[in-house]
DNA sequence: CCCATTTCTGACAACGTTGTCCACTCTCTT
DNA sequence: AAGAGAGTGGACAACGTTGTCAGAAATGGG
């Protein structure tokens, strides 16, 4: 009778047969409360009890059905985020920063990859808020965040990370691109380069924007002026990349001279761009942006300025936990520094 | 009026002071039903209760509950995915297929790492059954997989990939290791060697027996001798990993001669290897299983076992979605070939 | 041995949604 | 003008859990 593995009772018409609770408490022939009790291991059931609940449950492969339970607590434990792209050597770290963090708090962590697309975030984030995740941590893509703005109001902590929100308060933990970018160019402006090219990501993307910025500030502030030629923003497609990165260097489309020193805006970016034999022959010299492994084995190794994207991640769900544990100061902004290695490729000096 | 955000009604308990589709109908001034009819865009409506009852969504800014829909449906439309770590770039992409098939299918993803821990494994499977994803894909660590026996009996489709489930019958999709190893191995034989190490994973996880296994079955294929001095198995560590590489390049700790050539088991192993000098000075030769970035810029190119991950993700989420379409044929193992790629470290002839 | 307390247990309502089913209002036909 | 039929709208129960509260049983003291 121990085995006899479904009660008597008529079949369920849910999918998986699942025994609830009222199942578990005719078995045991305790009332629902009590399961209730023992379940969540609350006080006040004797050890009698709740070893007879005990057996039933196993007995009858009992578990509790979360979703009933959420509905009635009103919290999920469970957190959204939502980034670019799950599988990019960036953000991979970061989002499983953001699960262990998570699950310090004993929450779970449903993502989503938006893919660059607007809409397609825009659709996540809100199909992530009617499950009702307590937080949301996002890698923005979209140019307008007010569609958030009705759910926030309604509790849904919501951190950026990488990126700021666009058209709203919120909070955000980013990465010093401008001043990373200016250190990478004033690097290369040092090792006697006066020509220099920037590739980075569609302009859209705050950090490119900020990226660029950063190179033109370096620029100008050494005095240098910047051919129009030299500054590629764009998709990170290779082809495309590899095409901007192989005019500049050969001075192609412009009356300017060719370039000396890349400086390249993403991770992405780089590795293709260390594919061009100008870079593998050491005719020009390259500082990336974001480090990479396998960066110091390269044929030169590569120079870089290296952000932290696992402590990106772990900062912005800290911070998102702060929020929901009640902290509901001004939203902030946290800057995290970034950090010049040199390895080699950007200590070239430019070719007579 | 129309900008008074909250409609007159006692304060709502719950912390996010969610409108409901109740609230929803007292605005608009009609039934419960009918606005669950308008969200669902179920027909029946007349295009002026409608509109009413939209602009009533919009003024209180609701957002349907789904956990009391997937309450009331039974099914969540959402799948676990348990694997040993996200932010491997070998399991990034192949996270990343199974998200976008489960996209494509309406579902979202919830994620955990395992950090290959067995117990983790368990409770993180455990928490997602109590969420009642529809389907599971586990990249399994643990030795023992009765405890999903309930689940799986309950309905929870469950596809294990990369390594098949322990103790219990269930689909798999897994790479064949016992033959890719082989046939590197093999490759390296081919150049002349005879003396070949192996470094691998823990021996407890299926893909470093099985790769072991065809490493062991290449070497009686050829009639060659393997000094067990020659394999190491155990935690990927660098440091681990580095000192068995370097004992073996120099035959320290065993009567037999140093090895000419490795096999390293997976990415990470390979990752460090490269960087042991024997390696980089070209003094053995090396053959990698899984393919990994910048491996054909290496000095020397690194010769690689290729896997696909993403078609390994692709292939189970599949596979889980036709479980969750009715099909319940016997569980069924897929197994994808490898790809030898030679770029130059597997080549190299031993040194006389 | 009885009453007062404490400990344990269970009935019931609620969480927000969807499915069932019935009632109502039109419009059109005869 | 009345009846049929289509087209709408809404009351109600159910999904499986937890919180409230009150009743029952056990314990202890006089």
């Amino acid at each position: 009778m121990a085995d006899s593995a479904r009660p008597a009772r008529p079949a369920r018409r849910r999918y998986g047969l699942r025994p609830t609770m009222k199942d578990v408490a005719a078995r045991a022939g305790v009332g629902l409360k009590t399961v209730s009790r023992v379940v969540n291991g609350e006080p006040g059931v004797t050890p009698d009890t709740e070893r007879r609940v005990q057996e039933a449950i196993t007995a009858l492969g009992f578990r509790r059905n979360d979703s009933a339970r959420i509905l009635r607590k009103g919290r999920t434990s469970s957190i959204g985020l939502v980034l670019e792209d799950l599988a990019d050597p960036f953000y991979a770290p970061l989002s499983r920063a953001v699960e262990e963090v998570a699950r310090a708090h004993g929450a779970l962590l449903i993502n989503g990859s938006s893919a660059e697309d607007e809409e397609r975030e825009r659709e996540l984030v809100l199909a992530l808020c009617a499950r009702r995740v307590d937080g949301l941590v996002i890698i923005p893509a979209g140019a307008d965040h007010r569609y958030l703005e009705p759910e926030i109001a309604a509790g849904v902590a919501t951190v950026f990370v990488d990126r700021p929100a666009a058209r709203i308060e919120a909070d955000a933990v980013l990465s010093r691109s401008f001043e990373g970018a200016r250190e990478g160019v004033a690097h290369l402006i040092a090792h006697g380069h006066r020509r220099i090219g920037f590739i980075g990501d569609l302009p859209r993307i705050h950090t490119a924007a900020e990226r660029l910025r950063g190179y033109r500030a370096a620029m100008a502030e050494a005095g240098l002026p910047v051919d129009e030629s030299w500054v590629a923003l764009g998709p990170t497609h290779p082809e495309r990349v590899r095409a901007d990165a192989e005019r500049m260097v050969e001075g192609r489309g412009s009356a300017a001279a060719p370039v000396t020193a890349l400086l390249t805006g993403n991770n992405r970016v780089t590795v293709t761009v260390v594919r061009v034999p100008a870079v593998r022959e050491r005719r020009v010299a390259l500082v990336g942006f974001d480090d990479f492994e396998l960066a110091d084995l390269l044929t030169p190794p590569v120079t870089v300025i290296a952000q932290e994207p696992a402590l990106l991640g772990r900062k912005a769900a800290e911070l998102l936990f702060r929020r929901l544990e009640g902290a509901d100061d001004a939203p902030r902004r946290v800057e995290l520094p970034t950090r010049l290695i040199p390895r080699g490729s950007g200590e070239i000096p430019p070719r007579s």
